[in-house]
DNA sequence: ATTTTTTTCGAAAACGTTTTCGATTTTGCC
DNA sequence: GGCAAAATCGAAAACGTTTTCGAAAAAAAT
């Protein structure tokens, strides 16, 4: 039983493949007749389009190319399940591929995403990753692209992010409502935008409050881990320079900080309050439960999907295209560790 | 500038496309000067086969379906991780969908895989889904196919799973190793076959052991929550049978356990020992780390790919076929939550 | 009955590649 | 130089669809 296809059914009709074509499109030029007998033999045979071949007539895939740095973290699991949803709904399908943060595993997966022709590229970048020629040979091919979370500034692209100044802000001003005076900030790499962003709000805080910055205060991770705040927690209690609150870049790191304030028995959140960042599955399983700031991760995707939906639409119909940015909304998520009795 | 085709360096060389075509993918009719005059000019066009047109020709996208409940699970993230890639290395893309659990969804989604043309599947069987008739078509028309992890024994493809039976086996073996004398079981929904089998698992190691089975010291899982592993631990205490061991059908709810356990200043692993399934995250991190059963995620996805891959092969070459299963090992994972001192 | 308009259809090109098979050219050999 | 063998090339079909444009048929108008 061979694969029904156009010509199979025009020749059981007698008829041309174009009427067979255009009957099954809907074209106004087919009389009702033919076009009920295309549509019930079609229906019969389960006939459906070759899509290889529409796809080199119409030059288009309904495919569209995600690159994440890992989807281990909770947070990328929720905007992968938001792209791939509403994709769904659109009618494309999308291709994921790994860059396990490095650099040259990206630039490989961007060069296979063009070779397969996708109508578009979704992507959060790797650390080290910026504007390199990788990601210039997407936005020279006007292949429609955007970034969301780990993004580059450099890159003129649609782009979906979450304000992580504000939301750091706001963190900290958790923290000061809560009664905190000497707020410590175990920030994340160097290099990351989210990074920056972070203790610069954590700072824009403090400065808000009247309380002067303590650059001693600010503790830079080598590695996004739970030993990683194992470590920090230990060196700040050795210091033992009066910090009552901890603003920490990520719940991993927060929760090993917990970790070992539970051990040594220090009070969280009456003697040291902690909150987090993402709102890990982790932060409301852990005791104390962990304060912390939720991404709308979901909705990211979402909005991902869509900005490139109008980008893919503007490309095809030679349209002009300018970039945009959105930026959702972050929420205080505070729970034990946060509030002092 | 348009994309380079073979047509617009046969037209630049003087040469035919047939000519160009077997340059490029070295067949021995071509002289050495006209191939490297090919590959130069190629080269210098950034030249890549339109892999639509090699689709069409060719019959096949080197890209494979993937269809699973949910990525949230750190296990799922695992396998998706093995699959992508092996996939890759092997010249494959993947396409991922979720089913969210939904057997409606999970038919569409093999239709849009069908209608994709993708040259297999890998699935994971959402929990209400058997040997429908969406199951059916792709093994119907030859579609490469393979099952991991939530598969149904009456679908008959390759699959890749681990022996749950005896990884239940040795969890409680490993509880009574350490001396546990009463051992309670936590176990899943009704449905799934892994929740069965560690069931059975866990019967079988009791018998071993001598150890008589009482069914007053198993609680079946309502949802697989933190908040389930709560109410059990309350449970458990309040009824006060002397319970000394407890084996969990998923980290998630043994951490809810081990929540409520510290909470009420029972001491664990000394008056009751307790261990997980699954190795999540949160178990490594949570104090005391949680015990657990490690499934070789990763290695799952390696496995469904090869197993995928071979039959790809198979069929391509019209060779017979014969379905495998891969059975891979567990490992206890033996944290504090166990190691009585 | 003739012309005009509208409706319905189909031929053919195009998308870009792969591969078969026959034709042509070159080389080797006596 | 003549012939066989080997090396090199290209015409053409095929994959299955979409779409343009002109032709034929039917309906309407004169």
């Amino acid at each position: 039983m061979r694969e029904a296809t156009l010509k199979e059914i025009a020749n059981r009709l007698g008829i041309s493949i174009t009427t067979v074509s255009k009957a099954l499109k809907n074209y106004p030029d087919v009389s009702d007749k033919t076009r009920k007998a295309v549509t019930a033999l079609a229906e019969e045979l389960h006939f459906t389009p070759n899509s290889f071949a529409v796809n080199l007539r119409t030059k288009e895939s309904k495919t569209i190319g995600l690159i994440i740095p890992e989807v281990v973290h909770h947070f990328f699991s929720g905007v992968v399940n938001g792209i791939i949803a509403e994709a769904e709904k659109n009618g494309y399908l999308v291709i994921m591929l790994q860059s396990n943060e490095s650099l040259e595993l990206e630039k490989k997966q961007v060069a296979l995403l063009i070779n397969k022709r996708v109508d578009g590229i979704i992507m959060s970048l790797s650390n080290e990753s910026n504007n390199d020629a990788h990601i210039k040979s997407i936005l020279e091919k006007e292949i429609p692209f955007v970034q969301f979370d780990k993004i580059s500034k450099l890159i003129p692209s649609s782009k979906v992010i979450i304000d992580d100044q504000k939301a750091a802000m706001e963190a900290v001003q958790h923290l000061i409502d809560m009664g905190c005076k000497k707020i410590a900030h175990i920030r994340g790499l160097d290099n990351p935008q989210n990074s920056i962003d972070r203790f610069i709000g954590y700072k824009k805080a403090l400065e808000k409050n009247g309380i002067p910055f303590d650059s001693s205060l600010v503790y830079s991770c080598k590695s996004i881990t739970f030993e990683q705040g194992v470590e920090f927690a230990k060196q700040i209690l050795e210091e033992d320079k009066g910090i009552d609150g901890i603003f920490v870049i990520t719940d991993l790191v927060a929760v090993g900080v917990l970790a070992h304030f539970n051990e040594k028995g220090i009070q969280v959140p009456n003697q040291i309050a902690v909150i987090g960042f993402s709102n890990w599955l982790v932060s409301q399983v852990i005791t104390p439960k962990l304060s912390t700031v939720d991404q709308p991760s979901y909705e990211m995707g979402v909005a991902a999907f869509n900005l490139l939906l109008e980008e893919m639409i503007c490309r095809k119909e030679q349209k002009p295209f300018e970039a945009k940015t959105v930026a959702l909304e972050t929420a205080i998520i505070a729970r034990e560790s946060t509030l002092k009795k």
